[in-house]
DNA sequence: CACAAACGAGAGCGGCGCTCTTGCGCCGCC
DNA sequence: GGCGGCGCAAGAGCGCCGCTCTCGTTTGTG
């Protein structure tokens, strides 16, 4: 009831915010966040600029709307990835997501970078944001916990020191999983971000190529880094590599995440 | 011949450009690269704002300096890092070199979001940011090279349809590393990154309290990932994991990590 | 119907990046 | 040693920005 048709008025507001916000993305991928303008998207919009007060307090809090909309879409992106995988196994799953999220970051950059840019100077992302925020890490961390439940996670062991922070860590957002799991998860999923930002960010310009097999490879050792363990069996993993110098024969043998299926 | 005493008027020339980086360098630090203005710098110095574009053309020039001198700034923190752990194994060594980088990152988070935070909307970096921008990277793959020629490597095998790929960065940027370990560097050299980049973005803020020892473990298995192998000492820390059903294997051995020294 | 709240428009304030013009002081050259 | 020229600083100004205040109008409500 509260949403629709509380009088003309409450929804000419809805849909003229709406309409700021729309122009205002549109605007943010073409120029970015640091550009965008509120005179701007007033002129577009045929309004006077003082009129967009209204709607928006501050240029700031039109800003933090984007970011709550990205953050919502992006973790939209991922859950649909995920979805679109469900029947798979766990490292595809896994793989789905990562592939998911890369995808949406390249379609629009812009967006991207106000959530996983710089910060705004003095700005601290309102409470607001946290829910949006971690929809990509409860997906991932869903994932882990159905690998889990089903075939357990094979991770590396707990530094005796870091153990107390991952009881708590593992105890706070991920209660079905072990300790050691919640902690390389958390390393993983910012690892994720990582490689994004770097292909997005120009940081991989004449360093990788063919950045679309370089990120699924990648994307596929992480999932190993969190205790996911491919279909076909480990084993033959650790003394493969190349002992000793003139290596060179290394890999020959696909490692399963090359064959389509 | 060409650095100092050219005469006074180049002396003076360089004097106030360093002048106005320091000055930019400190508001940079209080308020962001965002707020960043000319004007404010030149009333800061004295001068009229006009003056100031007789040193730098335009304000993305000055930012373009900062970014330079931010790259430098942290790849000579992580030679300096490495250096000071030149004696030891090269896990010690990698994860020396990552803590150098988040330690700087810490300590100047604006200058980090300059160069690793959103690009400015339709700025690319120059060329003249490369060699600068490839310290860390270097230093990264000199701790490769050298466990490469002393023990080997123990990587994860290639998937066929990355191995061109792998080929190639290999033979243009790690001669002497097989291209599996020249992919595997490239992946962990961006999920350091991301590692940092969150810590400093405020990501991890409801998420992880002990990021020091949280970080230090992620180095460690960063350093796992590009093939380092810890020295093999079966402490008292392992068999954790996660004593899920069939919870295989778990990797190898403790990662020594824990130790303090 | 009357009234208060919400709203849109306009003017205006201080600040910004950047340009143009105007004088001045230092440099090298004859 | 005088002098022309160049580098330099300063001021005024343009168009943009975020944001505020005021004022007349619209609109939902008791």
């Amino acid at each position: 009831m509260s949403s629709t048709a509380r009088g003309a008025r409450a929804r000419a507001r809805t849909e003229i915010t709406a309409a700021i916000k729309e122009e205002a993305r549109r605007q943010l991928a073409v120029e970015g966040a640091a550009k965008l303008s509120l005179r701007a998207v007033a002129r577009e919009l045929g309004m006077a600029s003082s009129a967009l007060y209204r709607y928006f307090p501050s240029r700031d809090d039109l800003l933090t709307a984007l970011i709550i909309d990205a953050y919502d879409s992006l973790g939209a992106a991922a859950e649909a990835a995920h979805d679109a995988a469900a029947g798979a196994g766990p490292v595809r799953r896994w793989t789905a997501v990562c592939e998911g999220v890369r995808g949406w970051a390249l379609a629009r950059p812009h967006e991207y970078a106000l959530i996983y840019g710089s910060p705004v100077p003095g700005y601290t992302a309102p409470r607001s944001t946290v829910p949006p925020a971690s929809r990509v890490a409860l997906v991932l961390i869903g994932i882990l916990r159905d690998a889990h439940r089903d075939h357990g996670l094979a991770g590396p062991p707990l530094p005796a020191d870091l153990r107390p922070e991952a009881v708590r860590m593992a105890a706070d957002f991920a209660p079905d999983l072990p300790p050691a799991a919640a902690v390389a998860m958390v390393a993983a999923w910012a690892q994720l971000f990582g490689l994004v930002g770097f292909e997005l960010f120009g940081q991989f310009n004449r360093v990788v190529e063919d950045r679309e097999t370089f990120f699924r490879h990648a994307a596929g050792q992480l999932a190993r880094t969190v205790g996911l363990v491919p279909p076909q069996q480990d084993g033959a993993d650790r003394g493969e590599a190349d002992r000793g110098r003139a290596s060179q024969a290394t890999g020959t043998g696909g490692d399963g995440s090359s064959s389509g299926a």
